[in-house]
DNA sequence: TTTTATTTTAACATTTTTGTCTAACAAAAA
DNA sequence: TTTTTGTTAGACAAAAATGTTAAAATAAAA
C-alpha cells in the first residue's frame, strides 16, 4: 500500500495519542479521534484498515518508543547517579506530557496479546540492573533486589501524575499547587533512593 | 423501587468489580458483566436502569470504600510508624486483589464527573499529613512536604501492581518470582520511608 | 390455594460505533 | 491534456452495544 505522505498518517496517530497517553480518554471512538484530527473518519480506514489496527499501530509505536528512551538513558556512558538523574528527568517531562501512556499499554497488552511485546529489548535494562548492584555493594544505595530499585524509581515517577485528578481532591490540593509539586519530585526522588549522606 | 434483595444487586455489582478491578477490563460491556454474573443482561437494567448508572454506582462503592479504608487506618490510636506500616499491609492486600481500582478511578473521574466525589473526607488524611509532619520535626522520616511522603506511600505500593504485565516483560521475571518480589515489598517500602538508624 | 408483589427471561427496538463502497478530487506522469 | 496514482468525502451497510416491553417464573402474603 503506497502512500504519498502528506504526513495524515502520522498526524492521525499524533491525535490519537494525545487523546488517549495525554488526556486519558481510553475508550475514545475512531469518530472522536477523527474529529480532534481534523478529518475524514474515513481516513482512519484508509491508512489503518481498522480500529483495532491503529490501536494497535499506537501501541507498538508507544512500546518502541519506551524501549528505546530506556535504551538510551540506559546505556549512557554516564556514573551511576549522573545516570539516574537523566532517567528521572528525562521519563518526569516524558509523563508529565502523556501520562496515561503506561496505563494505556498495560490495559491493552492483556487484549493485543503478548505477540506486539517482541519490540521491547532488555538488554540494556539488565545492564542498568548489574550497575545498581554494582552500587549497592559499595554502598552508595541501599541494598536490595535490583528490580525493587528499578519499580522504586518509576513508582516515584509515575504514579502522582496519573493519579493527578483523585490525589488533588484527596489531599484538597489546587492544580497550580500540584504542578509545583510535581515539579519538586525530580530531586526528592534522587534523595530517596540515594543514600544521601 | 422496592427490591426483595436476593443479592443479585450486590452480586452484579462485586462481578463487575471483579473484571473491572480485578482483571483490568476496563471496557467490559454489560454483555460480559451479565455473563460473568450468571444472570440475563436484562437484570443489569432492572436494577441499575443503565450502563452508566451501573458504573457510577460502582464508581460510587469504590470511593466510598477507598475513603472509608483511609479513615480506619488513618484514624487508629497507634504510634505514626505502626500506623503506617498497618496502611501497607492493608493497601497492599487490597490492591494485590484489586490492582486496577485506583486506574478505573481516575480515568472515571474526568467522565463521571467531578460530583461524585462527595463521598470522600479529607480531614482523616490531613491529621495524618499532620503527624507526618510531626516525625519530620523528629527527624524519623525525611523532610519533605508531607502530601510527598503520602504519595511515595502510594506510589511504591500501587505502581508495580498496575504495571505487572509490562514489567514480567520489561525485567523478564516470571509470574511466580514476580509475586515474590511483590510480596517483600511492604517491608522494603517501610525502610525506604523511614530513616533505617 | 389464590392473590399479589417481585424477579427473571426472551424478543424486539434503538442507538452507537464500526466498516465498506463509490465517486469526487488533487497532483504528478505520460 | 489525458492518464495514472494517491487521497478525501459522502452515502450506505453491518455489527455491536444498549435500552425497552411484555410475559413467564418465583416467592411471599392473604
Amino acid at each position: 500500500m503506497p502512500l504519498k505522505n502528506t504526513g495524515t498518517e502520522q498526524h492521525i496517530k499524533d491525535t490519537a495519542k494525545r487523546l488517549l497517553f495525554a488526556e486519558g480518554k481510553l475508550h475514545a471512538t475512531t469518530q472522536e479521534i477523527a474529529d480532534a484530527a481534523g478529518v475524514n473518519r474515513t481516513a482512519l480506514h484508509y491508512y489503518f484498515r481498522s480500529r483495532d489496527q491503529l490501536i494497535a499501530a499506537i501501541f507498538q509505536e508507544a512500546m518502541r518508543d519506551l524501549s528505546q528512551r530506556l535504551n538510551e538513558c540506559m546505556t549512557a556512558e554516564q556514573p551511576f547517579k549522573a545516570k539516574t538523574e537523566n532517567i528521572i528527568a528525562v521519563f518526569l517531562k516524558h509523563m508529565i506530557a502523556f501520562p496515561y501512556q503506561e496505563t494505556f499499554l498495560v490495559t491493552e497488552i492483556n487484549t493485543l496479546g503478548k505477540q506486539l511485546i517482541s519490540d521491547i529489548q532488555s538488554a540494556p535494562v539488565k545492564s542498568y540492573l548489574k550497575e545498581a548492584a554494582a552500587e549497592m555493594e559499595k554502598g552508595t544505595i541501599e541494598k536490595m533486589d535490583p528490580v525493587h530499585f528499578l519499580m522504586n524509581l518509576f513508582s516515584l515517577l509515575s504514579y502522582p501524575l496519573i493519579m493527578a485528578p483523585l490525589y488533588k481532591k484527596l489531599f484538597q490540593v489546587s492544580a497550580k499547587d500540584f504542578r509545583e509539586l510535581i515539579d519538586e519530585r525530580g530531586k526528592l526522588i534522587v534523595r530517596l533512593l540515594f543514600k544521601n549522606k
